[in-house]
DNA sequence: TTCAGTGCAAAAACTTTGCAGGAGG
DNA sequence: CCTCCTGCAAAGTTTTTGCACTGAA
């Protein structure tokens, strides 16, 4: 999916809700689109601001929201903390395996998976719309696992 | 497992870490396991004071983080919100379907999917210890979602 | 023109922490 | 007897809200 597109299914969503076009909408998809990895939103709000793109904490969240309603992003809580998002697009569906002991996030495709997500979702007469996996883990190999010990990183 | 048998894992878990056994951390752990569905610190504290049982809400925060770490209860955050927290104990590994317009859950059961995320782990020299589920999905018969809407119940 | 969106600060919601007293090992 | 645990309240974190102003439709 190509920005333009993205933020076209932005516009359409947004219209669809009876809610404004304003420029904020656009500075913080476009912000979020190029965060690396998972980020939050406090994270997204202080590059924008580093980066001089002034738009306000609330509006942040608010428009974070917005995106994930429109699947443009996926909510997470990989350890209860904070609420992290994650850019679903030109990504294909994936889970994540995170070490309880220094949390290393690493991130597995399974596509049966989604298939059989989908067949349980039809079964109870549900539609599904998007997921979010964490299976918990200890790295085996404790010098790998210490290399991120008290980095308290999770992107 | 039998509720002896699991006082006896929290016992062993405890002794490991060199925790000490008190009361306190019995009553929690009797009160969880008594809660039918998940349930977050502050509902398990609530329902302890009605029932007479006085621990505090903070010594009811780290007894639930402690009976995570052992096993007895997975760590879930099904909207972004609280965490929640299931008792793992004679239960098979399931899955959670949340509606995202009226928050109910259904659970699911897939045998397959606990040996091939093992196998994942397996494969990145990873050992598996839990996981927290979570496929977003819309009912589609909008008489039994709007029976639960604004409950914001996620027992 | 109208009302939703924004920014700011204040409040709310959830969780952790500091400290004094009490109890486990 | 030495710590760790507990209870309480206070503080910390993350997120939401109220209000006046601004700007999209």
């Amino acid at each position: 999916m190509l920005p333009e597109d993205i933020k076209e299914t932005f516009i359409t969503y947004l219209k669809d809700k009876a809610h404004r076009i304003t420029n904020e909408r656009f500075l913080i998809l476009d912000a979020s689109l190029n965060m690396d990895e998972h980020f939050d939103a406090d994270e997204l709000y202080l590059k924008m601001k580093n980066d001089y793109i002034n738009v306000s904490r609330a509006t942040v969240y608010k428009t974070l929201e917005l995106m994930s309603e429109c699947h443009i992003l996926t909510k997470h809580n990989f350890k209860g903390d904070r609420t992290r998002y994650e850019t679903k697009i030109g990504r294909n569906p994936h889970y994540h395996i995170i070490c309880v002991k220094c949390n290393k996030i690493i991130e597995y495709e399974y596509p049966e998976l989604e298939k059989i997500q989908k067949k349980i979702c039809k079964d109870n007469n549900l539609e599904m719309v998007d997921h979010s996996i964490q299976v918990f883990a200890k790295c085996k190999d404790p010098k790998n696992c210490k290399n991120n010990l008290n980095q308290n990183n999770l992107n």
